[in-house]
This record gives structure tokens, sequence and C-alpha cells, in this order.
DNA sequence: ATGAAAGCGCTAACAC
DNA sequence: GTGTTAGCGCTTTCAT
């Protein structure tokens, strides 16, 4: 067999027929073009036998489509990420629609350099959730249907489907403030990634309307991973006077944070309280169970999907806020 | 600009040049073919100034290569395939290739169609965890460099990469022995995987090395999802005489498990036992920390896309097992 | 030192 | 009902 695999001019040339008559009966089109069923059942039997697949580069560089979809995030092993990426793997490919799958490490210049690439595929749209640093690489590429999720920029136009995340860290922030906590440490992921931006907000917006004193409480911390939860709980516990509640602002963190009060033998909630963004199922089998703000992960892919497709077929795309939802366990001692 | 972006020709034509100077220029020819430093500097500014980007569809069709990899995972959204989706990005990369990310929901059906998706998208090769149900349909495409991660089949010649399942499953099962377990119950996976059958066969080894009787012993479960674990341990808990410990065949039946056994007011591991395949990080923050078997999943991603080069580059490829890491926790009870 | 032309595999406009 | 031809954007052989 040809190692390129089976063409249709082999197929045309087999039966004596020319390529356009081929083309046509694969892609059904023999009824408009009137093909005689002897004709048209030739070239079906021929193409199964010789299990002829079409050539998508060809057809891509003719038809000026290539049914692809880059989708770019920050940390594939990311459970919330990996979650998305499921989703959105399954709503494209009822579409007909497959993934090229790029992780950006949260690394803008990588960010820029898989844009590019990207561009240079042709893809027929583009699934972000953007580093979220700087965003003035976007700017060469507005001609492609792009749909931002988790993380946008609210100085561009592009749409974004995105967790209401202002509201979950108010109502994480209150429900601590409400449990009687005053000091709180809160550890943030990477600073200017918007999505980290909005639980900030929520924060402050809880600790001002509740008027705790704004220097019992302090942010600390660097990025969304593992590590620097652990990191930045260490630095807390080296302090004078250290907070009743830590809130984690996502589940890498929260990760971090546990194994360094483990570490040192603090236990939750009794020593400290706990509060994360993020669900996970290991979230409830943990010691103790913790409470945490869900982000509605599949609704956000679905979304995500159909907003691109709105985009690829000139509807008005409408940016979506999705509302999180409070999950309450173990991990908050009521003071 | 061009919405499908500059193209070689149009910068030929703006420069009155012919497009071949213009791509071999671009294509860092220029001294091969003698260019003068004139033009050669002429194209450049031309092309940076007009943002040009190759179309890669257009060098894929006529060079006969997409520089894109497909990468088939039954569930991206099991940690164990996403850890292992982000070292095959980051190991690709390096050498400038893409991953077209395909999620096979473990079901045969669905691989058969993603494989032939993926042979007309022209891959230069195949990184899979197969279903692992039947293989037939892989011999249709022997003569794209394909390499086998975490599943394979013994009867095919195709490559693969695997930890030392058989191993892992024995040793877990003898730590279990040795603490004086006899009633074990065994959760499986997908019954055909292999990666399944070969942690089977290291569970009945540990089982019959150690002379435990036969009928202490049982194994249930169909397939790698956190429900599974669950309603095999809710069907274990209903029979007359319960096992003293439960061995989950990955982290998923693990989360499922002791899902069950809180409750049902079990605590493991006064109550039961359990040890668990598949390390991830929150085993150690559950209650109690669970013992498990730990894949090395970097070092699994890496050799498959080293061994896929292997072929690539037309070297002899070498299938391996890696040896897992006991880690031992607090869910083992010593009776 | 550069260009013309062919061709990768496909589809579609335009014949007849 | 079917075929001819052109062309998607690129690289490369063969000329000059």
């Amino acid at each position: 067999m040809n190692p390129g695999g089976t063409t249709i001019k082999e197929i045309a040339k087999l039966l004596n027929i020319s390529s356009t008559t081929v083309s046509r009966v694969l892609n059904d089109k023999a009824e408009k073009y009137r093909i005689s069923e002897k004709t048209a059942k030739l070239v079906r039997e021929k193409a199964r036998q010789l299990n002829f697949l079409p050539n998508q580069i060809a057809q891509n560089l003719r038809l000026q489509r290539t049914n692809t979809i880059g989708l770019v995030i920050p940390d594939i092993s990311n459970p919330f990420f990996a979650n998305l990426a499921r989703t959105v793997e399954i709503e494209l490919r009822k579409q007909k629609k497959l993934i090229l799958l790029c992780d950006t490490n949260d690394d803008t210049q990588l960010e820029n350099e898989t844009l590019a690439l990207l561009m240079g595929r042709k893809v027929d749209g583009l699934l972000i959730a953007p580093v979220g640093l700087s965003n003035h690489h976007f700017q060469h590429y507005s001609h492609i249907p792009t749909v931002m999720i988790d993380r946008y920029f609210e100085d561009l136009t592009i749409p974004y489907v995105a967790t209401d995340n202002l509201f979950g860290a108010y109502e994480a922030t209150k429900y601590l403030v409400q449990s009687g906590h005053q000091h709180i440490a809160c550890i943030q992921g990477l600073e200017d990634a918007i999505s980290n931006k909005e639980r900030i907000k929520g924060f402050r917006k809880a600790i001002d309307d509740f008027e705790i004193p704004q220097q019992k409480t302090s942010i600390l911390g660097s990025d969304f991973s593992i590590e620097n939860g652990y990191e930045a709980t260490k630095a807390i516990l080296k302090n004078e006077t250290i907070p009743t509640a830590i809130f984690a602002l996502n589940n890498q963190i929260a990760i971090g944070v546990m194994q360094a009060l483990k570490e040192e033998n603090l236990s939750i909630p009794e020593d400290i309280s706990l509060i994360a963004f993020d669900e996970q199922p290991y979230f409830q089998l943990t010691s103790p169970p913790i409470t945490t703000i869900r982000q509605p992960i599949e609704k956000i892919g679905q979304e995500a999907v159909k907003i691109l497709f709105d985009i690829m077929n000139n509807k008005a795309p409408e940016s979506k806020l999705l509302a999180p939802e409070f999950i309450k366990r173990e991990s908050v001692k009521t003071l």
C-alpha cells in the first residue's frame, strides 16, 4: 500500500474515471451531480477495499479550514484544566473538530511562541486560558475566532467565559468572617492573572464590607502551584502572630497549604482554618474535608465551545461569568 | 491584511523577485543558493514587516510530514494521564512537534474512529494508551511510528513503555499479606486492559506465593472510575464477611473506595485497610494518608517520546517496563 | 545569483 | 452524468 495512503487519483485510475467523480461520490455529492448509482457504488467499493482515507492536509489547503481548534492552557496537570480539556474535547468532537493541545506553563514568552505556531497551523479557532500578564500579542491574531477561558482581558473585546471569581471569593471570605475570623491570610496564584485579581478583589471587598482591619489580613504567594502554597504557608507560620484562617486561591495551593500545616503539626481547623477555591473529589476525603468554592468546569467548557461556534458562524458572541458553588465542609472553625 | 495570512508569493511580488528566492531565504538556505545578502535582507525585512508566518498546511502537503503527533488517551481528567500529557507535551515541544489530543473515554469504538481521524490528519507519529480490549484496528496503521503507553498488546510488535504493573501489584499485595491480611478485596479497572491484567496477575501471584486461600480473596470492579470504586466498595460491604483490606488498582478507584467507606462510617485502617495504585499529592493528605504504588509518570512520558523518535529515525526501538515505587503511609493496619 | 514550472492531494467552476 | 482545468501555498528540480 502507498505509505502516504490511497489517493482519490488512484481510485480514479483503477476505475477509469476522473478524480472529480470520485471526490463527488466520496463527499456524498453523488446525488447532487446525478452520478449514476453504478459508478457511485463502484467508487465506494474501491474506496473501502483500499482503505481510503481522504488526505486532510490536502483538503485543508484546498478548503482553507482545518477542523482543528487550538487549546492553550497554562498547566494541563492542574486538574481544573485537565477537566476543562476533557469537556472541551468532548464538545468539539461532536463537531468533528480535533484539538491541538498546548501547555504554556504560565509563561508569557512561551504563550507567544505557541500562538504563532498555532497560527501557522491555520487552526479554525482558539480556546485559550491566557497567562494574563500581557495581551499585546493577541492583537496580531484578532482575525481568528478566539474565546478566552478562565482568564481574560478587560481591555480586549475577545469574548470569554469564566467563573464569577469575585463573587466566589467574596462568599468564601464572608463565610470566614462570619465564622469569627479576622486574621486571614490569602494565598494567591499568578498575581496578574485576572482570575487571581478578581478573587483578590472579592476577598478585599468582603474584608472591607465587614470592616475587618486591613492590617489583620495579608495576601501572599505568586503562582498557582503546590509549592507556592507550601512556601507561603511556611512563611506565614514564621510570623509572630499567625492568622486564624487561610484562603487558598486554587486547588493546588490548598494542597501545598495542607502539606505545610501537616509538617508543622498544625491541624485544620483547630489550629488554623482553611478554605479553598476549586473543588476536587479528594477535598471531601482529606482530614478534615475542605470547604471549597466549586467552579462549574463542565459548563465553562461547554459555553466556551458554544461561543466559539457562535463566532465562527458570525453570531454575536456573549461573554459569560458563571456562578460558583459554595461547598461547606469541616475545615473552618467557628470562633 | 490577508485573512489567510501573508504568503511567500505576496512578498515576492512586492520585492519583484520570485517566490523561490523568498522561500530559500526564509528557510535559511540563502547561503546554500548564494543569494545576495542584499536580496536576503530585503526578504527578511519584508517578511517581518508583514508578520509573515509560513502556511504549515501547504508546507505539510508539500513535505509530506506534519510535525504533529497524535496523543490518544482514555481519560484526560484522570490525573495519571493529565500528568503524562504534560510531560509528553514538554518533550515534544522541544522537537517542535505539536500534539493532537484525543480522549477515547476508554471506548474501543471511539478509539477506532479516532485513529482513522488521526491517520487522515497525517500525524507523524502516535502516542497511545489504547483501551486494550482489541487490537485488530492497529494492523491498518502499522506504517506510522507508534508507541504505546501504559497499556499495550503482547501479541503486537508495537513498542511500549509502561510501569512494571505485575511487580507493583505484587509488592502491594505482599505488604498487605505481611501485615497480616488474608481477606483481601481487589477492585480492578477495565478488565481487559493489560495494565489491569498485569496488576491482577501480581495480586494473584502474591496470593499464591504466600498461600492465602483463594476463597478469602475477591476481585471485582469494571473500570478505572471513581464511581466504580464507590460501587464496588458498597457491594463488598453488603457481604456477610467483609475483607480486612482493599487493594484499589488506580487512584480514581481509591477515591471511590474512600467515599464509600466514609459514607458507611468505616474508618481506614481501623475497620478496613487500603492500598492504592498511582500516587497523587493528595494521598498524603487524606485521613489517613494512603499507602500507594507510585508510577514513574515523567519517566514514562520521556521514554515514550524517546522511543517514538527512535522509530522515526529508524533506530531499533526498545520497549520498557519501568519500576514503580512503594510509598508506605498509614492506611494499612498490622493485624 | 535567480527563476520557471511542476506537483503534493484535494475540490469546484465551468464545460459538454 | 462526467471530465478538464485551475489553484490552495509551499518546496525543489532543472535551467540559465
